[in-house]
DNA sequence: AATGAATGAGCATTCATTCAT
DNA sequence: TATGAATGAATGCTCATTCAT
């Protein structure tokens, strides 16, 4: 009716995607709006423009909504990490974007971010089950270039690969947390050179 | 009722103390196992060996304990902090106490880990109205200890105090965050040092 | 579609009628294996090989089916019981007909029969709006030989004809019921002579 | 505050009893009004004039209250039976009990007989899970009742006792179908010598 | 005629909170 | 203080029915 479209056959298919789209772009905005908990099915369906019972014709439950906001994201999150760093060669340059595309990726979509770093751990059942797999690939992602790092002999060797990891990752999200929480409304993505800093260098003098 | 007491008076002082204590406990051990909003007050209340309805003798709602609990743990941790800190003189020393004392705290009690690490961020609304006070009191006493650093010439100066703090403090947290994640049960508190020799002298080599 | 005919109009009017009875079949069977209220309309469409819109197409709405299944087999029940009876001519010989065909049509389709003997009395309300006329008629039609029977002498008269119509049909309806539910997978028709037996002759001995 | 007692104790105990019982009178009513599925767990309450969720105090779910009724009922209607029957000698008398018993438990409370006569065969798994055994039970006492009469030679013997059985049940039973599907309000218990008459002689003259 | 995506009213059940005892 | 029975608002999900194509 109002849907504009190339051709029948694209216009339905794409309909679909877009409906599904849809469901899963509004339940971003109003899970980092009201938690997941406090938000309701009808929200959502209202927020997209549809009656609350379509929401299940594209989802099973409220919180497989959840688990496709994440699966969805982290899926493209570490797509897009490792497409990026196999043109680079140093250790160093893939870490700088891993942290760059990590903050910039966060930085842009704020709703998503809050899901991300508040609503996705609001459930210790759900870290387990789910995002294990998830952010497990990721920290396996930074491990594997501290490792090759150290290996080529550009970072110190006694500090374990997989802590050094961690201790990247928590820097990195500590400053999306922050950002988040944050009033102020400063860029994200900057934050990572000064993450960096630190990291490579420590902040000892000298 | 069970406790034989001194004087009447501070009996039901001391048991209203012990009551109110019991249901934090018993608050923690349940939203650890089941995350805030799965649990029941009830759950609690049995947890606790009370009825139902005493709960609400000593809380005014079950928000209210979540909040009681953060608070409590809270106070107890910055003023720990505190005091163990002045009696250090150099910046670098005070990190590392800081550091020890946070894994030791939260290593020490996995459940009160879990509610902090975990169920405390499930609501953004709880993060910004309730817990920045309390974070951002706490981030504020590693900012200051890494100013003075800076301005004795320990820390260098091409980084910002509350981003360096954000750092360790992020860093500190995933550690505590994998550690309640992981199968495995390794002691939290050495990780301190690991975290510490990555902030101070990064980990480029040389 | 797959039946090909002499014409175009009488394929389609024999298409509808082919769909509408393929409806009804659908729904004999969705009902019977799981009761009328925890059928779906889409069970009953999957069952028949159509789309789930299509079912109103031919009925109004899923109490009609309910209802068409009862009107079409009370009609032919009834139509079938008079045809068989007229051609008798002792009451005696009827009546026997009648049970015969009673239990030889519900013991030739266990789907129409549980549909018939559990889920039409599933609703006071079906039973006194809608199948009072047709179990009504039948029961009439059990009466009425009864009478005939008692007028030529051949039954006592002092019993009720319509008590004693109802007492062949309790008896007849109970053996459908018995085997529906039995494990025992034994021929229904049989039983109309036993039942006879005790009808016409009575238990005690003599 | 409104409720009458003898004493605290047993004010309470009762107390609870009484609720219970008061819900099953509701849902007896409202099951017997509007049919099962047709009814509402608030309807239950409203009727009982208590609020909706004080039903899960007492019952698991609606599906339990349905069950409660027909085991109870059933009880009775069987316990009674039993004893009723034990102080008779003979198997005639014995019948002639049951078939009074039959009809005056069900004719004193419509509602019961509705509920039993209808709801309780609107649901062909309930029957096969759970009736089955009551009903099993029922039958069985029939049974053997005209089991020992063909044994003192009372009943012939060309009768299989259990096909005897299921027929008077099933002329009885539907006495009861008749009574409440009857637009006229005759009393049902006096049917039961209709009955037996012809179960004893059969509608044969002589 | 046929489709099946979309609708939205309807409902069983849960559970934080209250309050009479 | 303590109890726990009672409350009733709140909500995820289902499914009969509609209607644009």
């Amino acid at each position: 009716m109002s849907r504009p479209r190339g051709s029948a056959g694209q216009g339905t298919r794409a309909a679909v995607g877009d409906k599904r789209e849809a469901i899963l772009r509004s339940a971003i905005k109003v899970f980092a709006g009201k938690g997941y908990f406090n938000s309701k099915v009808a929200d959502i369906a209202g927020e997209a423009g549809i009656a609350d019972g379509t929401v299940y014709l594209y989802f099973k439950s409220k919180e497989e909504i959840l688990h496709s906001i994440f699966d969805r994201a982290m899926g493209e999150f570490i797509g897009e990490g490792r497409r990026e760093i196999e043109a680079l060669a140093s250790p160093t340059e893939k870490l700088r974007r891993i942290a760059e595309l990590h903050l910039q990726r966060l930085g842009a979509d704020r709703d998503l971010a809050i899901v991300f770093q508040i609503e996705l751990r609001g459930s210790t059942k759900f870290m387990q089950e789910f995002s294990a797999a998830g952010f497990a690939e990721y920290l396996e992602l930074i491990r594997k270039t501290i490792e090759d790092g150290q290996e080529v002999g550009l970072f110190r060797q006694d500090v374990k690969a997989i802590v050094a990891a961690k201790i990247l990752y928590g820097a990195l999200d500590e400053m999306v947390t922050n950002w988040i929480l944050s009033k102020k409304d400063y860029p994200l993505p900057p934050m990572a050179d000064e993450v960096l800093k630190v990291f490579f260098g420590g902040v000892s003098s000298k």
